[in-house]
RNA sequence: CGCGGGGUAGAGCAGUUGGCAGCUCGCCAGGCCCAUAACCUGGAGGUCGUCGGUUCAAGUCCGACCCCCGCAACCA
């Protein structure tokens, strides 16, 4: 098994602020951090800023900066702010112009150039600045740019280093085959192994300087500037200290998960496995044991989003901003929808409509209820305590009923664990709410079978039993719930009159063991968990 | 032949290895009264885009076609 968790999202360009689609990213990265921090494995989840770009150039002027460095450095605290503003529990954030990065960008492309992948070539090629790579004469298509026609192609005729990517197409493909989890979901792999069947050549990695005013300047060669893609692949090393601490570094890579847009694929599964590929020849420090280069271990690709059916897009005015959706909704709720109401992966559309039927509905009648009820009864019955529950073996509920006592809890953390390995947040949720074992609304059903209510009047040692497996149950629901909406989770334990922080100091394994909850603990009034939305 | 996603109940969507069509919301009827007008049960509502093929068996596999959408201006 893994011992250690490295997650990154992509570094964002800073040529605009966070919005819905990078907090999607985001928020999932986030979900499966926390997700593995619950269960103590170290964890360590990167996100960053990718400024070395000529699209923040223009954007810096067009935002009448002073100069593109204080830009930059607004612009990136504005990304980290949002994050922390949103509980986003990143532990590092990488900035493309920092120190550590250069250093990094530095050692990886002189250990790239000892493996003789890099050369300098003369050559008169289209550039789009849109997609900000070359295109083949293939690509062209009546001198323009297929994905951006309005843009004039730029015939760039210099001098430039390339990258002998060619060289890595066998053991890409070979990589593909071996490691058919490498890139996730699998339509995503099948697009890939596509592309670098087909189309993957060398890359050129370098500029002129002098036509740029940003970049990373080429280690020997002043006169040339690195790629933009080229550096900010290796942002996710950086950050661990390639270049700056090998400790570090061995502590953390490789990466365990890239998470990723389904645009930028075809850089995170094809050209950084070949540049890490080519580096690792000459730097012992990217080998395995066995000299095999460390390749990241897996890349998730998620879809795209549409709002309300149609495209985000600022000049249709429905871009939305993070802070101002949560101004709305209680952020847990947005990241609940987020990951519940799109197949991770896919594409999926965003409606304000959907998000308060599901608030209502999911969040309101189904889990919040449930947990009011079950604290109300225990409160009227039980004389405001968790009722004692003498059944301390597996057979904790009663005979016929849609409970699957505590084995089926077991079950459900075991489908939940599964599918938070597969990063299918979306189908971890579907199953508490909807699942076979000890679901949510297996939980409700259970209330009906079993009358409490009515229990109460002739059997209260029963009762008790009915109860506390439901309470019992909601406190389990919580830590299952914590990566997608942690301070909800934290308001259920304290709602059970319990401290959220020394039950999260026990360890997952206590927190699953059926029985947490101190029979006889005092239960304070419970408060709506999730008022109804008009 | 630019790349990609999709057409399944009124709406929004699931359907892994082909084996009796599911979920949420909405609607209708009933039950319950602990609870957030919440919860539970039952019901109506589908020729799974079209045509053809493979198969004992196809929403699922193969082929052809039709339609919608995203990327091409910001944009994950």
């Amino acid at each position: 098994m893994t011992n250690k968790f490295y997650v990154t999202t992509p570094i964002y360009y800073v040529n605009d602020k966070p919005h819905i689609g990078s907090t999607y990213t985001t928020v999932a990265a986030d979900a499966l951090a926390r997700a593995h921090r619950l269960r103590g494995v170290p964890t360590l989840f990167l996100t960053g800023t990718d400024e070395n770009s000529q699209k923040n150039v223009e954007a810096a002027q067009k935002a009448k900066a002073a100069d593109l460095q204080t830009y930059l450095d607004d612009m990136a605290a504005i990304w980290q702010k949002t994050w922390k503003t949103l509980g986003i529990s990143f532990d590092d954030f990488i900035r493309t112009t920092e120190e550590r990065h250069l250093k990094a960008v530095k050692r990886f492309w002189r250990a790239v150039e000892k493996s003789s992948d890099i050369y300098k070539d003369s050559y008169e090629r289209m550039y789009c600045v849109g997609c900000e790579e070359f295109k083949t004469q293939f690509e062209v298509k009546d001198g323009h740019c297929p994905l951006h026609p309005n843009k004039e192609l730029q015939l760039v005729k210099e001098e430039n280093y390339f990258f002998k990517a060619s060289a890595y197409k066998d053991e890409l493909l070979k990589l593909y085959h071996t490691h058919p989890e490498f890139v996730q979901p699998v339509s995503r792999m099948n697009e890939v192994r596509g592309y670098v069947k087909d189309a993957f050549e060398d890359f050129s990695i370098s500029r002129e300087a002098q036509k740029l005013s940003c970049g990373i300047p080429v280690p020997g060669d002043d006169s040339q500037r690195i790629y933009v893609w080229f550096d900010a692949l290796i942002n996710y090393m950086s950050a661990v200290g390639y270049g700056t601490d090998d400790k570090l570094f061995n502590k953390w890579w490789p990466a365990s998960l890239h998470l990723v847009g389904k645009d930028i694929i075809k850089f995170h599964c094809a050209l950084w496995p070949a540049m890490i590929m080519s580096a690792a020849k000459s730097d012992p420090l990217l080998q395995n044991e066995n000299g095999t280069p460390k390749l990241p271990e897996r890349i998730f690709a998620h879809g795209f989003f549409t709002i309300d059916g149609q495209k985000i897009s600022k000049s249709l005015g429905n871009a939305i901003d993070p802070l101002d959706l949560a101004k709305e909704y209680p952020f847990d709720a947005i990241r609940y929808f987020l990951l519940r109401e799109i197949p991770f992966g896919e594409d999926g559309d965003f409606s304000k409509t959907r998000l308060a039927d599901r608030y209502n509905s999911d969040l309101g009648n189904t889990l919040g209820n449930l947990l009011n009820r079950a604290i109300s009864m225990s409160r009227k019955y039980f004389d405001n305590k968790v009722p004692s529950c003498e059944l301390q073996d597996t057979r904790i509920g009663l005979e016929g009923t849609s409970w699957a006592g505590s084995e089926g809890m077991d079950t459900l953390w075991q489908e939940v664990d599964q599918y938070i390995d597969a990063a299918r947040l979306d189908l971890a949720l579907e199953t508490i709410w909807n699942g076979e074992n000890c679901s949510l609304i297996s939980a409700n059903k259970y209330v009906e079978e079993t009358r409490p209510f009515k229990l109460a009047k002739d059997n209260l040692e029963q009762t008790g039993i009915v109860l506390y497996t439901l309470l019992e149950a909601c406190r389990q629901y919580a830590w299952m719930l914590e990566p997608i909406m942690p301070n909800i989770a934290e308001e259920i334990i304290r709602q059970l009159g319990q401290d959220p922080k020394k039950e999260r100091k026990q360890g997952i394994k206590v927190l699953k063991t059926w029985g947490g909850l101190k029979p006889g603990s005092e239960l304070p009034e419970p408060k709506i968990l999730f008022p109804k939305l008009v």
